[in-house]
DNA sequence: GGACGCATACTAACTTATTAGTACTAACCG
DNA sequence: CGGTTAGTACTAATAAGTTAGTATGCGTCC
C-alpha cells in the first residue's frame, strides 16, 4: 500500500472532529453525525475511518461486535500542526502576518489581542 | 467547461505568490523561479497558470510575443479569504481559537500580540 | 435452524489536482 | 528561405481525495 499523505484532508477532519468532542466513536455513531448534515453512506464513513487509523489518527480496539475508536493523538498537536502547516504554506513560515490580517479584516479586535496576552501572561509563561 | 473550485490549491498558491511579488510574469518568468526549488516541466507552469485564469486569479493581456499575467485580485484579499476559509474549517468559524494557539504554541509571545494591538490601535481604526 | 440486521473487507467509480507530452504556429537568425 | 527557438492549444496520464457498492460473516430473534 502507498503511504498516506499523513495529513488531514478535508472531509477526515470532519470525521476527526466528531471523535474528539466523543472521545471514542463507533462508524455508526459518525456516520449518524455527519447523516444529520449532509447524505453520506455508512461505507464511506468506514473507509474514511479505516484511512485515518493508516494515517496515525485513530486507533481502533475491538470493544463490541463493532469496532471502537479513538483519538490518537491529541486534537491539540493535531490542530497545532495544521496551524502551522498553514503558515507556512501561506505565510511562508511566519506567523505574524496572519495575526495581521486576523486584525485588519475585522475577525479580531486589538481588545481581544490585549485580552488574550493578558490572560497568556498571567498564567505562567511555560 | 466544468466550473472550477474558485479556491487556491497548493501549487496554484506557489505560482501566485511569484506573480503577486512581481506583479506580472509571464509564463516562463514563473517557470523559471519555480525550477529553482523544483523539477517542473514549462507546460505544467503553462497550464496551471491557465486554470489560474480560469479561477480569476490571474489575467492575462497579450503583451508580446507570450501572454503577460497579472494578478486579478490583490493578493491581501485573497490571502484573506484562505484566512477565513481556515478559520471556518479548523476552528468552525471563530477566530480566537487560533490566537491561542499561535501564543502557546510559541509562534507568537504575548509581547507580539501587545505590539501588534498598540500599531493597529494607533493607526486608526478604519 | 434460518431470516434479518449490523458490521467489516474488498473493490471500484468518480472527482479534483497535478504534471507533462505532442502538435502546431510565429518569430528569429544566418 | 529554411532551420531553430519560444510560445500556445489541446490532450492525456498520473496522483490524491471522496464516495459508495457488493460480498460476506456473525450474532440475534422467532
Amino acid at each position: 500500500m502507498r503511504p498516506r499523505s499523513k495529513t488531514l484532508t478535508g472531509q477526515e477532519l470532519e470525521i476527526m472532529k466528531v471523535v474528539w468532542e466523543r472521545e471514542q466513536a463507533t462508524v455508526r455513531d459518525v456516520y449518524e453525525v455527519l447523516l444529520k448534515r449532509r447524505k453520506v453512506a455508512y461505507t464511506t464513513v468506514m473507509t474514511m475511518m479505516k484511512i485515518l487509523e493508516q494515517k496515525g489518527f485513530l486507533r481502533k480496539s475491538q470493544e463490541d461486535r463493532a469496532y471502537l475508536y479513538r483519538p490518537a493523538q491529541p486534537k491539540r498537536q493535531v490542530i497545532g500542526v495544521m496551524v502551522r502547516d498553514f503558515i507556512n504554506r501561506v505565510f511562508n513560515g511566519s506567523a505574524e502576518p496572519l495575526l495581521v490580517h486576523l486584525v485588519e479584516e475585522h475577525h479580531l479586535s486589538p481588545k481581544d489581542l490585549e485580552e488574550i496576552a493578558r490572560l497568556r501572561k498571567k498564567e505562567g509563561r511555560s
